[in-house]
RNA sequence: UCGGGGAUGGUGUAAUUGGCAACACAGCUGGUUCUGGUCCAGUCGUUGGGGGUUCGAGUCCUCCUCCCCGAACCA
């Protein structure tokens, strides 16, 4: 295995695809070259999914001095539209990757269009006047051999004469569609004369009214491939039968340079969320979310509006490689990668969610009556001490987390109770001695006395607690509000049931929380816009909000898991 | 039903191509710690099933089982 300087193992580069790349390039098959693509269908953004395959293909690419293009794959009017175009092209530099050029497969239709008539004048393809309920009858089925069509033998002049008029806007759309001609019994279903172009009367949002026919996928992609230079043509699994369509397009074209060739792999799949554009959609359009950038879906926006570091996203293609299984990833280790990054570069604040008002008694008061204020000075990355420090306001009367007192502490429980001493994070220790309840019993205010001598948070006698708690302090406290995520779907797997993920859709994905209180450096001089709150968990600043904050992930939290093992799991 | 692909711990990926099954996540135990975070140490646990070849099989042969994809004028 290879190691890179530190001693790390780097990842494998033994996967199936980088060992089809080195007998290439050992065999000279393209003079050594190797040229990617990523070539996604402008009808939807981009999420999770997609950045595998972009990773995988700039990243072979980048490993053999190789070029990495993007190319728009917009053969289908009637669902593409510009405005994805614009995105997709965000998504990408903000995942961390430059095209070395942008091409769309719509630059390919003259070409495109001149090679149908070489395959017809080859007696390679016909025009078939028959509707699509008609030829899909035709093509038979699994273990059924299909049956020609009785255009299939058309004479050259006939076909071509049809599809200069099919161009030229002559026949209704679906009338008439252009075949290939190669096989109708072949067991494989893409070869039984598949469609290479349809009749459309649909403005194009690059070409407009220029064409009234539009080549399929199949017809367009192998060819943009080959006009591009592609080497190496990567695609995913359910392609694998589309793999000879590609080839025989290919093997019957003129071309004067070496033939890409496709090879598929497995896409990403991550437990809790669903990656398909429909299911995708489907939520977006039934207002089960805020819209595309709805922090709770898998959506590179989302991501982005969510906090996850770019790299962090990039570090996880990167590890979990690539092969022909179908599995799916636990989002888990997706988080583990965006904690590890986060933990390295977000700065700490301190901030309570849910506020409980604590004073400390023997705090000192000044000649107005109102509780001497000073400054504390905090790290703001223990992982970073060139982040330095920040002066936190302080005084003895503050806001601490509900969850960190206990009038009646469980067993374990090391935060503050009647009687316990606990530190102030940065500020002093403190021993609780009381707290107001209303009339329901509801803990309204935790009193607590100060020890002078621990300014900074250490005991000069040594002794030790076995807690930290963060705090703000009141009078400087600034409001906002957290939204907190959980997993969108309950279920792993969603719809694994019942086929319709939506109904494992979890109704608990979003709390949103009013009435935070929040240090008052809060937004300045971040790293990205992501800080860690101070045993809560990591934080993105919204981005038309800068009191509103987005969790992105949580903390490791050995005390809830504690927790739901004495209360019995769940 | 036919064709194509796949199966390694709880999860995902690897194994010098026939030679001690490893890495990570998750779990567990302990240590460190001014975050019940981080970090450190330890631990748990794997080749779908049967047969065969071999000194030796995750790897080769064979039979079986299970899973995924494919019958849009979608991509």
């Amino acid at each position: 295995m290879v190691a890179d300087e530190e001693g790390k193992p780097l990842k494998s580069r033994t996967d199936f695809i980088r060992a089809l790349m080195e007998s290439d390039a050992q065999s000279g098959r393209f003079d050594g070259r190797v040229q990617t693509r990523f070539p996604p269908e402008p009808n939807g953004y981009l999420h999770i999914g997609h950045a595998k395959a972009i990773c995988l293909n700039f990243a072979l690419a980048q490993e053999s001095n190789g070029i990495c293009n993007l190319r728009f794959d917009d053969t289908n009017p009637e669902t593409e539209d510009e405005q994805y175009v614009e995105a997709i092209i965000e998504d990408l530099r903000w995942l961390g990757f430059s095209p070395d050029d942008i091409h769309h497969s719509s630059d390919y239709f003259p070409q495109l269009y001149e090679w149908a008539e070489h395959l017809i004048h080859a007696g390679l393809a016909y025009v078939d006047d028959q509707d699509s309920g008609t030829i899909s009858k035709q093509r038979g089925g699994f273990g059924k051999p299909g049956v020609s069509s009785p255009f299939r033998n058309r004479s050259v002049s006939e076909n071509l004469d049809l599809f200069r008029r099919m161009r030229d806007g002559e026949f209704p759309e679906g009338s008439r569609v252009l075949r290939a001609l190669i096989d109708m019994q072949s067991e494989n279903m893409q070869l039984r004369d598949p469609i290479m172009y349809r009749i459309r009367a649909v403005r194009h949002h690059r070409t407009g009214g220029d064409w009234n026919i539009y080549p399929t996928y199949d017809w367009a992609h192998g060819q943009g491939d080959a006009i591009e230079g592609v080497t190496h043509s990567l695609c995913s699994l359910e392609f694998s039968d589309n793999r000879a369509l590609y080839k025989w397009f290919l093997d019957n074209l003129p071309l004067d340079a070496p033939a890409p060739y496709q090879t598929e792999f497995a896409r990403l799949e991550l437990t809790h969320t669903v990656t398909s554009k429909r299911k995708l959609k489907e939520l977006v359009e039934r207002d089960e979310i805020d819209g595309w950038d709805d922090p709770r879906l898998p959506t590179l926006k989302a991501l982005r509006r969510r906090g996850y570091p770019p790299s962090a996203i990039r570090e996880f293609c990167s590890f979990i490689g690539v092969s022909r299984t179908n599995s799916r990833h636990a989002i888990e280790l997706l988080e583990s990668f965006v904690r590890t990054e986060l933990n390295a570069t977000a700065q700490r604040r301190m901030a309570v969610i849910r506020p409980l008002k604590l004073i400390i008694t023997n705090w000192p008061i000044d000649d107005d009556g109102r509780p001497v204020l000073e400054y504390r000075s905090l790290m703001n990355n223990p992982e970073n001490d060139a982040d330095g420090t920040r002066e936190v306001p302080f005084s003895g009367e503050l806001w601490i987390e509900d969850d960190d007192y206990r009038q009646d502490p469980p067993p374990k429980y090391f935060r503050l109770a009647p009687g316990r001493e606990v530190r102030l994070r940065g500020g002093y220790l403190v021993t609780c001695t009381g707290a107001i309840q209303d009339d329901d019993g509801n803990v309204t205010e935790v009193h607590c006395i100060y020890d002078p001598l621990t300014a900074g948070g250490a005991a000069p006698d040594g002794r030790k607690v076995k807690a930290t708690i963060h705090w703000v302090e009141a009078n400087h406290a600034l409001d906002g509000t957290v939204a907190l995520y959980e997993r969108l779907f309950t279920a792993e797997v969603p719809g694994e049931k019942t086929g319709e993920p939506i109904d494992d859709l979890n109704p608990a994905s979003r709390e949103i929380i009013n009435g935070c209180k929040f240090e008052p450096e809060l937004g300045e001089h971040l790293n990205d816009h992501v800080v860690q709150f101070e045993r809560l968990g990591y934080f993105a600043v919204d981005q038309d909000d800068p009191r509103f904050f987005h969790r992105t992930v949580g903390l490791r939290d050995e005390w809830a898991k504690l927790q739901r093992r004495q209360t019995g799991g769940s």
